[in-house]
DNA sequence: GCATGTGAATGGATTCACAGCT
DNA sequence: AGCTGTGAATCCATTCACATGC
């Protein structure tokens, strides 16, 4: 649409297009995003959105269709240069910029999270935990972050930065560890944590839970038949 | 449609309509249910869709039309009554039998998941780990379940009846231990590694990538104006 | 020639609004 | 009267097909 001339993608950073995307979208930023992290490491120079779609089992009209939304990174009759177009998802997902992230809660799944290496490298940290056991505080996790009892938040999370609050405590904590996340504030927050929490409106919020997809994968084996084994 | 007398809904349970279903619908019954589990523990004998919809930020024509992909559940001019729509949900989801699974990979996130309380309660349970390092064979996790060395899932996952694989190893291992599970026989795979798996027709299989949602909450994040702090 | 980028067409899912039952 | 269950209407996402540009 915009009739502006068409920088050669290596060229400067493209102004990224800006405006209402849905979340299916944005959310398959995240597989391209994986894809062309796979693609570059085995040194493509470039891949039509045809031949990507092939790989990895998507559909290219859609590909084409989700970064139309945010600007023009293609070159018509060759396709996407890998390396420019993973860096252009980095910046439009905004992981350009390292974001720091603390987690509350340091249990088996906070440590586990706090040690996951998607977590720690391309584009996020976890730079800090907390716990109400104060046996835990002044300890650190066996991945070197420290790990401060959470009355502490509000000064870690000035102190170092943190713009994502990650809940890992038991349901009941959950409201408890949002709300302190929120006061302290930190621009966003997700949830491990199945407990249903009362969100506030302005700061972008995500639940995982991961009990959905075991469930999910029981629904549809149920509906498998012919089974080899009898049960 | 079904012209049947309709049964009150404490009777034997009511014949489950099967069709084709949308994945946002099941998705959905996974979300009806933790607010159904939390009105029973609050002991709500009956709710109506409105009520549910306003309780937990749902919208109520959907909760309807979702379950009525499956059967007539509600009494006209009251609701539903909670206990046994939670029951008739789990039922949907195939829960309603104990689904056992095994995880692959003993490290932190593997751990971490043998000892998730969603993943041992109401409908599931882990009762087996594998690790590719020996000195963890014959060890147990924190909570009790037996690690064996990899080479054991075939005979593991028949003697054990595991119907779910759960992949928790680093990405280059997935594809190993997603064959070894389809090849022990397990009906269903979850895979929490961010790496690329070629799949196998017919066994329904889900990947989970964590570091997806707090990719969407930086896309979010760089949408917010406005912060209070400047960074 | 070839692949992107995009308006137009299609297909699905959500929402509406009401008939039917309690 | 009140709420479910559902066809009809709306909305949104995906897919198509081609004009545009390399």
């Amino acid at each position: 649409m915009t009739p502006r001339r068409h920088d050669p993608a290596h060229a400067r950073p493209a102004p990224l297009r800006t405006g209402d995307v849905s979340e299916l979208t944005t959310g398959r930023l995240s597989v391209y995003l994986r894809c062309l992290e796979t693609l570059e490491s085995e040194g493509v120079p470039t891949i039509s959105s045809r031949s990507l779609a092939e790989r990895f089992h998507l559909n290219s009209p859609q590909i084409r269709k989700d970064l139309a939304n945010f600007g023009e990174f293609g070159i018509r009759g060759v396709g996407y240069e890998v390396g420019p177009l993973r860096a252009t998802i980095e910046r439009i997902l905004g992981i350009d910029q390292e974001k720091r992230a603390a987690i509350v809660g340091a249990g088996n799944l906070g440590s586990a999270l706090a040690a996951y290496a998607g977590f720690n490298e391309r584009g996020f940290r976890v730079v800090a935990l907390f716990d109400a056991d104060p046996a835990k505080a002044g300890t650190t996790t066996r991945t070197g972050q420290p790990i401060h009892p959470i009355e502490e938040i509000a000064r870690v999370v000035r102190d170092e930065k943190v713009e994502i609050g990650i809940i890992a405590v038991p349901p009941a904590a959950a409201q408890d560890a949002y709300d302190r996340l929120c006061d302290a504030g930190v621009g966003a927050v997700l949830s491990f944590s199945p407990g249903r929490i009362e969100l506030r409106p302005g700061i972008p919020s995500r639940t995982v839970d991961l009990k959905f997809s075991l469930e999910a994968l029981s629904f549809h084996l149920g509906r498998r038949r012919g089974s080899k084994r009898a049960g």
